[in-house]
DNA sequence: ATGAAAGCGCTAACAT
DNA sequence: ATGTTAGCGCTTTCAT
């Protein structure tokens, strides 16, 4: 592994030239630099990393946290993010909590150390420990909104809204909410604005659950949906739908003939079942961009220490609205 | 941010003596030891990651090279790479390539710069790339095999040999395999073994595509499927299978009635359709678990420099066979 | 425009 | 058992 003084010694000039030349063209004269250049080529020199970091005080890292990867969500997310700052000088680092609120805490203290800046999927972390890991390094979160962290969540309101306009339009007056986890902060938020909207519109809602947010947990909340006498549902996510599907599929009751399944997210999967699902879709991609370049913002941004951070503006952004996409789980009572 | 003379000084000893009580313990007075990390506990100190590795070396870091995220398979592979290595002093860089030749080299030479160790999950790199890779670091291979690189990959032949004879009991006699991208190494083994066992049953074999191997190939292959007059088709994976299965629905066409469907890797969309899928289950987790120990392995022996490399034990791996799963999409003819 | 020298935080001989 | 010293590869004053 050639260094840099072998390069140096190569184009005859001394370590500091090559650095120049590497990270200042404008301050090495130009034949120089091409001869510099042209030996760092030759013998494939690579900069040491951990030298560079060690002087400059950054990695060049970032991390990311998420609950689950095996979660569609999640895995768009991921591949959002990964492609963002794939044009950057940043590398990812990734983490998988396991939906586990412990090891949520014990991978952001991981992170703190490799990257200069994370962001963090952490639905369940306390406020608490999310101000204490923002106090280490720099942070955004997604998925979530603080008052004190940077943080970018899309807008349920539009989503939720056209729902329960579908819905009541096809005269459901009785309705169900099968809920998540919940603390998660998206449970919560589904649940405020789908009791804000139902009561607006005068449909009864009742909250069933909570379930576990994937296809089992919707396999057992089918039987609580039907026994709570409800003509439609609102499942907190898409793996549940499925599983209410498939429930009331094998207990041969008529989607939607009986039975109304809105979902959430729009995984893949949910366009590929018999009925599909209609569900709110969520703008997965808009959300990994919008938290990385917001990451990234504040990483460039040369603060000088000890000034003051400048409250991150949150301006409305319609390309984080939820939308209804309504295919054909929902019909008339 | 504290640095370790700053717990030295706290602590009444020299820098040497933090550093040995933090790293080798048993060098150290036990009550020295015990002052030193009470006052680094103190003071939150957390060793320098880029000094330590500058002067060790090395960066405790592995990287995990992907096709695709969104795969379900990969994703299951990711979460099984992570969980192994949650549990050493590695943290995991992933890298999503999209499926692009080009993005693989790029992110494994990234990737080479800030890791020790690389799995790559790269199926259509060549092998000249794969080898100068390896020269660069310590490099496992998953979900491939070859001669020259340490690598891990399914035995294919229980599950393919499983779902022919399942398949010629039920009376098929002419198959179709719905193939996938031509040059991906599973491709060429799912084929091969494909051929090989029903060459050896006497059922007749044709290939048709190669196919997106997305839902959107599959609904492309069958109506390809059902011109070529096949009684059954082994799609190239669950997604290809599932959208066979979703375009026959939309035909009219029944399942497995007319047409019985058998996918590959078990997905979990696979069990949520109707009929649920017929499908070679491939151990992921378990070539996860090979992949991340072998890396281990090779990363810990501390092998002396320029001492040649033992060949790999490449031993039967029974955790590693693939298996059918007999669902519901493969019928009598 | 370039070089010499110092130092980032840590570990590992080498002394004692 | 502990301290002293040198040095990992790089960037960045400070001279020239």
């Amino acid at each position: 592994m050639s260094s840099i003084r072998a390069v140096a010694s190569a184009a005859g000039v001394s370590a500091s030239t090559v650095s120049r030349a590497l990270n200042n063209p404008e301050l090495v004269n130009a034949e120089t630099r091409r001869r510099v250049l042209e030996c760092a080529d030759r013998l494939g020199y690579r900069p040491n990393r951990a030298a560079r970091s060690l002087v400059l005080g950054r990695t060049t890292n970032v991390g990311l946290i998420v609950p689950d990867i095996a979660n569609p969500v999640f895995a768009l997310f991921i591949k959002g993010v990964e492609a963002y700052f794939r044009d950057t000088e940043y590398a990812v680092f990734l983490a998988d909590t396991d939906e586990d609120a412990a090891t949520e805490v014990r991978l952001a203290e991981a992170m703190v150390e490799r990257a200069d800046g994370l962001i963090l999927c952490a639905p369940r972390m306390s406020g608490m420990r999310v101000r204490s890991i923002a106090a280490k390094t720099t942070l955004v979160l997604a998925n979530r909104l603080s008052r004190t962290v940077p943080s970018i969540a899309m807008d349920f309101g539009p989503g939720i809204d056209q729902a329960i306009g579908h819905v009541h339009a096809l005269g459901h007056r009785r309705c169900a909410f099968l809920a998540g986890p919940r603390d998660s902060w998206s449970n919560r938020q589904r649940r405020r604005f789908l009791a804000a909207g139902c009561a607006e519109r005068g449909i009864e809602l009742v909250e069933l659950g909570p379930y576990e947010p994937r296809f089992g947990g919707g396999y057992r909340a089918a039987d609580e949906a039907l026994a709570a006498d409800v003509t439609a549902v609102f499942a907190y996510n898409d793996l549940v739908a499925l599983g209410v599907l498939a429930r009331l599929r094998d207990r041969d009751v008529p989607v939607p003939g009986r039975m109304s399944i809105v979902g959430f997210d729009d995984v893949p999967t949910a366009s590929m079942v018999a009925p599909p699902l209609t569900t709110v879709a969520v703008p997965i991609p808009a959300v990994a961009r919008a938290a990385s370049a917001m990451l990234l913002a504040k990483l460039r941004e040369a603060r000088p220490q000890g000034a003051a951070e400048p409250p991150p503006p949150r301006p409305p952004a319609p390309e984080l609205a939820t939308r209804l996409l309504i295919r054909s789980t929902t019909g008339p009572t």
